[in-house]
DNA sequence: CGTTTAATTGACATTATTCAACCCGGGTGG
DNA sequence: CCACCCGGGTTGAATAATGTCAATTAAACG
């Protein structure tokens, strides 16, 4: 198993056999999750790491007037967790959007985890520098795109971080995500997220019905976007857009 | 020297004397930036990695519609060029926003950091945690607070991020940013940041002139803001405005 | 000083939010 | 089997927040 991880590590550097290993044997213990479960609240104590086999998770912030941000979506080959067990505490809710499968490492400390599984650490760190990298252009949009090119640049993300784990082909991806849902990731309303999403399917740009996404013009929507797969850094593919 | 380091780790934890010296020996090559001078452009390859010991470091991207987004602000005790450094090449560009003096670690690889400078390691692991949780509340920021709570947020966020490296006291600090910085920080225009600005000094909670900022008001403040220092994670420190 | 950069202010335009309906499909229980 | 309900989705109109444009003032700097 673990097998979307190294899809994803493949994608940022040459994965060597003795890695794989190293890191298939302290996948020992499993865990999963319902749709809606919380796997960790805010505020809440915790040691665990995860890594996402197969489900997606949302690290969500509650506010106090009822308003809810999502910071990021986990799919799998992602760890999560990863800075909770460091601090201590969690400072979003994570919680189940699908059926999750994931395996657990239960209590690494920092200097243990350098010191005693190398390969694992090697594997966060990139994947970490990922997460940083994808939380950073999350800014950029939020804070200068608009909404169409925001929507837009969500799904082309989601698009590419779902091919590289082989969990999208051909511009189709099963996206388990509401109105409510993108509109609480791109910071706006639900009516403003179905507005945008008809006039990106207006353009012929995307089809979205019943948790399937269609991208059918995977150039258009990247144009209108503004998206450049360079801060993914997935450096050894081939078929990245970029523009 | 790297003084405002370690006052930043022990905000995060108690530090051992073995620690800083471990780090105090690599500590060799200086570096430093004039205001305005760039420190890596986006889209540059790039190896050293640097750890800020005074002035103020701008991480933004630039659009191709001429605007700006700034990701973060990185001051004394910050490391900046890990990402860069781990992917090869940086995303964004990093400007000096005032003369800047860093110490400079160059061509270290992930492994490497790990095996030979475990304490450089956790020093970068645990700053850089700390990085991801600043760009996390952006997020939360930049999605779901309006202008007056963000501009009030990140007053109280960089009065507790500089009080910690001994730049700020009695809420007196010195803030190197025009409101056209703070403008692409925030995400919003400069008209509508000297509006924002202007209407927390009517509340009497801030006063800003010439590049010094006097939080008037710390409790008003960050109630104004939602602000909870908690994802700064500085378990440490004892006045740490939580509400 | 004179020049440039930054801050301030008012009027107006734009974007996105809020409010209020209404639709649609899939359960579920009577 | 059908009525109802509920979680999503869709749409229009009114409203609020913020951006843009334009002009002025103030401050910083050689």
């Amino acid at each position: 198993m673990t097998r979307p991880l190294f899809a994803k590590l493949r994608g940022f550097f040459a994965l060597t056999a003795e890695i794989e290993d190293a890191i298939t044997k302290l996948c020992v213990q499993r865990a999963s999750f319902a749709p809606r479960e919380v796997i960790i609240r805010q505020g809440e104590a915790y040691q665990a790491i995860y890594l996402i086999d197969s489900g997606w998770v949302l690290r969500a912030r509650h506010l106090r007037q009822g308003t809810r941000q999502i910071v990021n979506v986990a799919i799998a080959g992602d760890f999560i967790c990863f800075n909770a067990s460091l601090f201590g505490t969690s400072d979003f809710d994570l919680v189940a959007r699908s059926p999750v499968a994931a395996f657990r490492f239960e209590r690494l400390g920092v200097g243990e985890l350098f010191a005693r599984h190398p390969s694992l650490a090697l594997a966060l760190a990139w994947s970490n520098a990922q997460e940083e990298s994808v939380l950073a252009e999350r800014i950029v949009s939020l804070g200068r795109r608009n909404a169409l090119e925001r929507m837009a640049h969500v799904l082309c993300e989601l698009g590419e971080r779902l091919a590289v784990v082989e969990l999208a082909s051909d511009g189709r991806l099963s996206l388990p995500l509401t109105q409510e849902d993108l509109a609480d990731l791109l910071g706006m309303s639900q009516i403003h997220v179905n507005r945008t999403l008809r006039a990106l399917a207006g353009r012929h740009l995307v089809h979205y019905k019943a948790g399937q996404l269609d991208i059918l013009d995977p150039k258009g929507l990247a144009i209108a976007a503004g998206f450049d797969a360079g801060y993914l850094h997935y450096a050894r593919r081939s078929d990245i857009v970029s523009g």
